[in-house]
DNA sequence: CTTTGGATCGTCT
DNA sequence: GACGATCCAAAGG
């Protein structure tokens, strides 16, 4: 039997269920696999970013040099940098137009996990590789230099991929976290109960 | 367990 | 010139 998580037991996300409305499109990456360069995570928690029309998203002001990518086809990678330290990696999604897009905020580290530490010497519990949209990018090596890339491709450095677990049924949901407008939408979704969710508090939380 | 402050720089006002 | 879709270590209960 594989492990669980082997990308060998998996296919490519289907490109066209990344449009539509980003709340659905987002709960639907919910324990897709992400790998990349040989690095695999599970994906256990999300935001929904829903363009011009969502104050907290990058597109809110229009389109710009850094949101460009959020405006086109759905399945690329948009990455941007955070607090001028962290990388934060969204999955764009569609249709075209809309600068829709799905905030990556924590994967469960499934393969590669040696590399996933060495890069992160200081961090001692597995459980904190990737419970973070910076520390997901920083355990699985994603930078600005993969902004753009084709998660939906078969051959790509960086794929998306779905494999027998399917998303949850019913997703654990609060409103976003670290935002300080539209922080009343509902938007974030974890796998219910995971221990593997990022430690930030929800916007409008008490 | 929680809270606090520092790091650090591209982007847009 | 101000402000982040953050993280970490240190200090306090």
């Amino acid at each position: 039997m594989p492990p669980a998580g082997d990308v060998a037991v998996s296919r490519p996300f289907p490109r066209r269920e990344l449009s539509g409305d980003v709340a659905e499109v987002a709960q639907r990456l919910l324990n897709a696999l992400l790998e990349v360069r040989g690095r695999v995570g599970r994906i256990v928690e999300v935001e929904a970013y829903d363009g011009e029309t969502d104050p907290a998203s990058h597109a809110a002001g229009g389109r710009t040099a850094r949101n460009e990518l959020m405006f086109g086809p759905a399945g690329h990678l948009y990455v941007y940098r955070s607090y001028g330290l962290h990388w934060c990696a969204n999955v764009v999604v569609g249709p075209a137009g809309p600068a829709r897009a799905v905030l990556l905020r924590a994967v469960e580290p499934v393969a590669g996990v040696e590399a996933m530490r060495c890069d992160r010497p200081r961090i001692r519990d597995d459980r904190s590789l990737a419970d973070g949209p910076g520390k997901l990018c920083a355990a699985l090596g994603i930078t600005g230099a993969d902004a753009g890339a084709d998660l939906c491709r078969r051959d790509g450095e960086l794929r998306l991929r779905r494999d027998a677990l399917g998303p949850p049924d019913r997703p654990a949901v609060t409103t976003r976290v670290g935002i300080s407008r539209a922080v009343e939408r509902p938007w974030r979704f974890m796998v219910p109960g995971h221990p593997g969710v990022s430690r930030g508090r929800p916007a409008g939380a008490a």
